[in-house]
RNA sequence: GACCCUAUCGUCCAGUGGUUAGGACACUCCCCUUUCACGGGAGUAACACGGGUUCGAAUCCCGUUAGGGUCACCA
């Protein structure tokens, strides 16, 4: 435990999240939380055509939905705020003017001010990369010149990223700066802007990016790529946060479906790999669809209910969790729901063409069904138990395969040849509601 | 072009001098079974290449190749 630990998750409002923010915010969120420390969320709005309020609640909402609590933020308030670049203008004038005192910045022919850079060896200890040694006397640029020094200030006042990055890391006491390995080369040149400050320089962690399956970048279009699919395709946040965190990262042993607890006392940025991770949808669906099974039927109706109310599927309350209960195994995005268990909803329901020519146009399907009707018209009790013994029992006295009845049974009872297990959604629908069905079906498809 | 990072099954993750190179997803097959799933079992599949070091390299070193990144008055 170390209450000093500061990190930060520090976004550009761009109008999504993509799944390698997300992960660095994850990152930074596991080692604060590991070590006790506090997770710092700024919104680096700096030069970006104003402050755009929706942009930023894409923000929000995706950090929110994975449960990242950020404890100084928008919203959060904190010590060394304000959390918004656009917000802190006489901050970086300060910095700047210390540098302009130093004489480590000077104003070019355009006006512009730039850093003039140090261009000697330089060398830090990353916390995932290993030592990372760099003679900055040797970078040139792709004309083979020698790189030129870092804009601070645009001629029109704006502050520069680099600049301002490092600003606020220092001006929010940020003591570890966890972020995507596309920073790894920046970092030299932000240790020298701490030097030319006088400040001792965090420590720095770069972790892997994320790309495609195939390797190739990942873009704004890719599959996967905003948080917002995950939102609107059914994910459940606990399984998209345990499969982001296995991404670069392991316990070292076979675990892989671990609660969030779990994931936070074991987690470590030493144990995070230096290797891009390629991004898996498929095996990000096993690990919602195992979520979705295990957990309590609490869980499953809470995230299930926003679901059905979208598709306008309502189940009497006194039935929900039973029809829930019904189709929770087989589950692999929460969009699936509502067509699940439609059926139940209405006695009105369609009849899918299919189903219908697969079992009740095959000759006999009818009379198995008033046979069966009738056998059931006596059962007591109407459960799944009894259910399945009377229908076999059936089966045997008329020498048929009890699949006739089943097959048929099933059309009957929700218009689907695919669904739960036919005994037990009989007993969810109730003797008189499952009798109604099939009466309703010989009649709709009588000769 | 310069500089930096990386390189184990298709993918994710183990394995840091001696292993039949392990687990997971995906895929194939079998079992279970009233459908679809779940579950159980089995199987296919990898150390990029070339040099070293060593009695012995996936593991250490060098090179090559490949991939990624940075070199903005973008963030």
């Amino acid at each position: 435990m170390n209450p000093e630990i500061r990190v930060r998750f520090a976004p550009s409002p761009t109008g999504y999240l993509h799944v390698g923010g997300a992960r660095t915010a994850l990152f930074n969120w596991l080692f604060a939380r590991h070590h006790g420390g506090k997770f710092i969320l700024r919104i680096e709005d700096t030069d970006r055509a104003r402050h755009h309020e929706d942009a930023v609640q894409v923000i929000y909402d995706g950090l929110r939905w994975l449960g990242l609590d950020w404890d100084e933020g928008p919203h959060a308030d904190g010590p060394h705020g304000p959390y918004f670049q656009s917000k802190r203008e006489t901050i970086y004038q300060r910095y700047a003017d210390q540098l302009i005192a130093a004489g480590r910045v000077y104003a070019d022919e355009n006006g512009a001010l730039r850093f003039r850079l140090p261009r000697q060896p330089l060398a830090f200890d990353d916390m995932v990369c290993g030592r990372i040694e760099v003679d900055r006397s040797k970078s040139q640029n792709r004309e083979g010149e020698l790189e030129a020094d870092m804009t601070i200030r645009r001629a029109d006042g704006g502050w520069i990223f680099h600049f301002v990055n490092v600003v606020d890391d220092i001006d929010m006491r940020i003591t570890h700066v966890i972020r995507g390995e596309d920073h790894l080369s920046n970092t030299a040149k932000h240790i020298e802007l701490y030097q030319a400050l006088g400040v001792e320089p965090p420590r720095f962690g770069h972790i892997p990016l994320i790309l495609n399956k195939d390797g190739s970048k990942m873009s704004k279009r890719d599959t996967g790529a905003s948080i917002t699919s995950y939102l609107d395709g059914g994910y459940v946040p606990e399984a998209v946060l345990n499969y982001f965190c296995l991404l670069g990262w392991s316990p070292k042993d076979d675990r892989e479906i671990m609660p969030r607890e779990e994931i936070v006392a074991r987690f470590d940025l030493a144990n995070v790999n230096r290797k891009g991770a390629h991004f898996d949808l498929a095996k990000c669906d096993w690990f919602n669809a195992q979520y979705l099974q295990q957990m309590p039927l609490e869980r499953y109706r809470e995230l299930s209910a926003p679901w059905l109310a979208k598709a306008g599927v309502a189940l009497p309350a006194g039935q929900l969790d039973a029809v829930l209960a019904l189709e929770k195994m087989k589950v692999t995005h929460l969009t699936e729901v509502p067509e699940r268990v439609a059926f139940f909803a209405t006695e009105d329901f369609p009849y899918e063409p299919v189903a219908v020519e697969k079992t009740l146009g095959k000759p006999g399907a009818l009379d198995r069904l008033a046979q069966l009707a009738e056998c059931y018209a006596g059962v007591e009790p109407f459960d799944a138990v009894t259910l399945e013994a009377k229908l076999k029992e059936l089966a045997t006295t008329l020498a048929v395969k009890p699949a006739e009845f089943i097959h048929p049974a099933r059309v009957a009872v929700s218009g689907r040849s695919v669904g739960p297990s036919l005994y037990h959604m009989l007993e969810v629908l109730g003797k008189e509601r499952a009798l109604a069905r099939i009466a309703r079906t010989r009649r709709e498809f009588a000769a």
